[in-house]
DNA sequence: CGCCGTTTCCCAATCGTTTCGGTTTTTCGC
DNA sequence: GCGAAAAACCGAAACGATTGGGAAACGGCG
């Protein structure tokens, strides 16, 4: 029934007793002030590191109300299509990483309200937790940027969210499909069926577009019964290429948005009696370690997930700090890699 | 150059002043004290909401210092073997909803020095930034463990860290490679190999504690050519899988403990010129959502990563509560999942 | 010796909140 | 109306750090 002593953390006058000075000379000595000697310094620190002093961060930062948080928040979505795959965990490694390396944290919370929730935004900035956020599966015309932005709290966004936009963000290049359609083509296909994820989502909104674009660089057309709105993950994939390979015209080739569905493409071709590539093609995009050791091999475009996070964090750093260490805006050119999950059209 | 007002954020004394009360108050009838009228309290809550006012955290939690932090820690293995799979992703997603779902955060940071740095986590815990940490990728013996325990700060452990752990913790039931084994044995395996993780992680420690038993029960010998001290990733998978394949007496069957290595023994397969499961019976562990999508589909043993996770936060959360919602160690059976990875040994 | 400039130190106020103890006001039975 | 209990309120002292404005201590110089 003995109540636990409440470990007495040693503060800044405990120090300063044991040092034989003042609170004011302490604190100052502690964050080498040049009011104070050197061999005082010197006998503080030992001091200070002797007790085991460590400074209670809420009395500093109540003291000093333009301190950084020296962590970034990141809301995962949850409500809606939630992000779990391996693009995402190694994203997430790539953005903890880069914070460790400067010293700051992650902070993580869901938006249990759906994905433009703005409440978990709200939380975090006011108690100031956070310095800024890093968005991910951002929207067309995203809420939570316009809030952040009216907040004038920083931020910056996986996948531009339309073209009004201020933050800096990491993105695909503006043709990074092209690659993908150039070489289907190349092989000889014509009717070539999209697995798109939904469209309110920025950066498929521009796949798409890179898509058409692709497809009418060869002078193709785009048959829009050919363009899924699929979401995220395998079995949406799976579903929706089950639908274009029941149908008279099937398609030769499907470009899927991500590996995912680009699996669920696999799997699908596989049920339904076609062989890949001899039968049909799939694309995927992303390039997850998986995509090696599907069965073919997936051709995809690499894009380094890793290396996505850790910009976007360096990015996140510079509006909080003021520096200028990288591009505001980062289009990045995805590796096309090709596998075996790609062959000549079949000659009707 | 004109430097932006310091938007003045309101305090408590703007509240009472506002509300004619003094600041004690409307302290009092924002934290619903019972000295203060009913009225009152609804008036105070008005004209808060009305300024916008919210509470500064530094400084209630400076004058209550046994307060919570209401965030939880997670350091991220980073220069060891990093987590960077659909199951960490999915383990995360269940941590992190549950915390929210709590009302609490996640605090990410990353081991940069080692996966056993004490650093991160006395940081976080000096500083009061989190209530407790839960540990992944548990080691026999994990001197985190030991650390954190010192210092008597709540934690748990997604595996068993050897058997003195007082720690609550999620783990596999103890004959969790039982159902795997017997399927084999069923089918007339009789030579298995095991690609299992590196034995200084506690989870790996046990699974391969229980597919000797499993073995043994069997009549089977193991033989220790045939096991395996892989990582966590496919390519680990496939190289360590070739090597059994160029043997004279190769296995029949390959089991492996976690889904990314199975694939990596799918891909050596196909890569030596062998048929699964004709030729070679493959099975995994955890049943991502790519097991489903793997060509054949894999046979494996299906553990909800988001439900480990959510657990692992409800036992924190007793921890730190001092409730009992929920087991202190909880053993997950994980469910058989048949798929077309295994078959039939081959008669020879 | 007095004056002044450095160097080194300290007092006290402050950040925004909670809370202990005391003070005023209201209520109400008689 | 009276007195006392109950209800509602308030002043001031913390919590642990930073910091502006002095104030000693010390030499050097004329």
């Amino acid at each position: 029934m003995a109540v636990n002593e409440p470990s007495p953390r040693p503060t800044l006058r405990h120090v300063a007793k044991a040092a034989g000075l003042s609170v004011t000379q302490a604190s100052r000595a502690l964050n080498d002030h040049w009011d104070v000697a050197e061999t005082t310094k010197a006998h503080v620190r030992k001091v200070a590191s002797e007790l085991g002093y460590i400074p209670n961060l809420e009395a500093r930062r109540l003291k000093m109300p333009n301190s950084r948080a020296e962590a970034i928040g990141l809301v995962l979505p949850q409500a809606e299509l939630r992000f779990s795959d391996a693009f995402f965990a190694e994203l997430l490694s790539g953005i903890v990483e880069e914070a460790s390396r400067a010293g700051r944290e992650v902070r993580l919370t869901s938006s249990l309200g759906g994905a433009d929730d703005p409440e978990p935004y709200r939380q975090a900035v006011r108690s100031r937790q956070v310095d800024g956020f890093i968005l991910v599966r951002t929207l067309m015309e995203d809420p939570r940027a316009e809030l952040l932005a009216k907040m004038e709290v920083p931020f910056v966004t996986f996948g531009r969210d339309g073209d009004r936009c201020d933050a800096p963000f990491v993105d695909d290049a503006d043709d990074s499909m092209a690659a993908i359609v150039d070489h289907l083509v190349a092989l000889g296909h014509r009717r070539i069926a999209c697995l798109a994820e939904p469209r309110r989502f920025a950066k498929a909104w521009y796949r798409l577009r890179s898509f058409r674009q692709a497809m009418e660089a060869n002078d193709l057309p785009v048959d829009e019964e050919l363009i899924a709105e699929a979401d995220f993950h395998e079995d949406s994939g799976y579903r929706w290429t089950k639908g274009f390979l029941d149908r008279d015209d099937r398609p030769s080739a499907v470009v899927a948005f991500n590996d995912l569905l680009a699996f669920g493409a696999l799997t699908a071709a596989r049920d339904v009696g076609l062989r890949v590539p001899e039968d049909l093609s799939v694309t995927g995009f992303d390039d997850i370690p998986a995509a090696r050791h599907a069965s073919p091999g997936l051709t995809t475009l690499r894009q380094s997930a890793s290396e996505v996070g850790s910009m976007l964090c360096r990015q996140l750093f510079d509006v909080v700090d003021g520096t200028d260490t990288v591009e505001r805006h980062v289009l990045l050119r995805p590796e096309f890699v090709q596998r075996g999950s790609t062959g000549p059209a079949a000659s009707t």
